[in-house]
RNA sequence: UCCCCGGUAGCUCAAUUGGUAGAGUGGGUGGCUGUUAACCACUAGGUUGCUGGUUCGAGUCCAGCCCGGGGAGCCA
């Protein structure tokens, strides 16, 4: 009779009896009577153990020869053993070859170079490492889904061709397609969720964006994820609590639910416990007057680049808040702050651990004649926004928003270094295989 | 686009002042009944990114090009 076919994440539910599991060998350390076969299913580790004894001749040479990921479906008595790897392993009595793997490129032993393994990303997403980094992402997105769904927001898709530009026109992709005008793929689909807040009070998109950026650091893909919430009569310290709120709720649920990936990664926990209410919420003047202290030459008025984020952001053991930037550095939809029309209510969010920012966002410009200048001010073709203008023209109210980086929040969250291992395939200035 | 660094075995790297190209790992063969990136022995494996130059002699020095890494700007 045949053996239940179960995964190795419900062993535990199997102590004694046999089953069968379906993966490929991760890795096998064999000695002269027996096999050690270490392997995986996509939902864990689990040793498999062959003895000489109890298995026929051909069984165990083909143990002796099975090559790393190879492909195999074994049968054998579940046990717990503190030995094994995950606590569980299997006496195995059958081993079946589904497909040979000679010649495998990626080593466990032997570290390999970030260009080898980029090109050999549809194979690298099966070691440990990279096993984790995914589940961790994926406990992520579905944490970001669940935040929304609990706090009754819609989420509502926004498009990937976009007619204009949210931010700069010169990092749009082009698309060669469209009769009547030029179509480019999207940077943000902010526009969209302040049309659609307006229909049902709280929204959310979630998708991939395009940036034409010349840029080549640790921090930068060519097309990332974003989630982007925007809701109706919020104002900027309504989307500072929402920021805040969002990024706990991420950080405690991959602390409760994802331990085994983070230490995978040797992630140090305390890093992500000190992530809890309230975080600092520093005006830009006041940043200023950090970088000043610090000796940095800054100033007022410019943006901030990588290194004064960074020396920020080491003030703080939590995601820092910088609000009111001049307008002048901020994007054209951007409210200014009554207090001072040379500020815009708008707000970053900047990662501990020099990830950089995670968030940008604030509250947005409701008033027609305000933006129609703005329009012009920058420069922007103002037939293509008329719709966007509509939102103005009927029942305008306040509202607000921001958009996440998922890659820069998984980063660090994992605590890993560059956001090309936060993403399945990632997409860069020159690389664009696999 | 700009600045810095690199390209040597399948992979990660070493090679003294310009003087016969080396190790680990992976592959192969053999050994081993409790391994945790197992270990031990043996073994195969090279047009030193490309093109040209200097030199008796270039992995090493020079020029150009190609590819990669890190950073800046810009951004999430």
């Amino acid at each position: 009779m045949a053996t239940p076919v179960v995964t190795i994440s419900k062993l535990g539910d199997h102590v004694g009896s046999d089953v069968t599991l379906r993966g490929w060998l991760y890795n096998r350390r064999s000695k002269g009577k027996l096999h050690f076969l270490i392997i995986r299913d996509g939902t864990g580790m689990a040793q498999g153990v062959v003895f000489k004894k109890n298995v026929s001749e051909e069984m165990f040479e083909l143990c002796d020869k099975l090559p790393q990921e190879a492909s195999v479906i074994v049968t054998g008595t579940v046990k717990a053993d503190e030995r094994a790897p995950g606590g569980y392993e299997l006496g195995l009595s059958e081993v079946e070859l589904v497909q040979g793997a000679e010649g495998y490129p990626i080593a466990l032993q032997s570290g390999h170079g970030p260009d080898f393994l980029l090109t050999h990303r549809h194979l690298w997403l099966r070691s440990k490492r990279q096993l984790a980094i995914m589940r961790i992402r994926h406990e992520v997105i579905q944490a970001i889904h669940d935040f929304y769904y609990e706090r009754e927001f819609i989420h509502v898709d926004a498009p990937i061709f976009t007619p204009a530009a949210c931010e700069g026109t010169t990092t749009l992709f082009e698309v060669d397609y469209f009769e009547d005008e030029k179509a480019y793929l999207t940077q943000s689909g902010q526009l969209y969720m302040e049309a659609a807040c307006m229909a049902h009070g709280k929204v959310y998109c979630f998708g991939p964006t395009f940036r034409a950026e010349k840029s080549k650091t640790r921090r930068h893909l060519t097309e990332f994820w974003m989630v982007e919430p925007e809701v109706a009569y919020a104002d900027l310290d309504d989307v500072m609590q929402l920021a805040e709120d969002f990024v706990c709720h991420i950080v405690k649920r991959v602390l409760e639910r994802r331990q085994a990936e983070l230490a995978d990664l040797e992630r140090d926990l305390s890093k992500l416990e000190a992530i809890v209410p309230p975080f600092p919420r520093v005006s830009y003047d006041e940043a200023v007057e950090i970088l000043k202290k610090a000796g940095r030459d800054f100033e007022w008025g410019g943006d901030f680049g990588a290194p004064d984020e960074t020396i920020i952001s080491e003030a703080y053991d939590r995601p820092v808040m910088i609000h009111r930037y001049p307008a002048a550095v901020k994007a054209f939809y951007m409210k200014a702050d009554p207090e001072d029309a040379k500020k815009a209510l708008c707000v970053d969010v900047i990662a501990p651990e020099g990830v950089g920012e995670i968030i940008g966002g604030g509250q947005r410009a409701d008033d027609l004649a305000y933006l129609e200048g703005k329009i012009e001010e920058h420069g922007l073709p103002k037939e293509s926004f008329e719709w966007f203008l509509d939102i103005r023209r009927w029942g305008s109210v306040p509202h607000g928003g921001f958009g996440l980086g998922i890659e820069r929040t998984v980063a660090w969250i994992c605590g890993i270094e560059h956001v090309r291992e936060a993403i399945p395939f990632p997409r860069m200035l020159y690389r664009i295989y696999p």
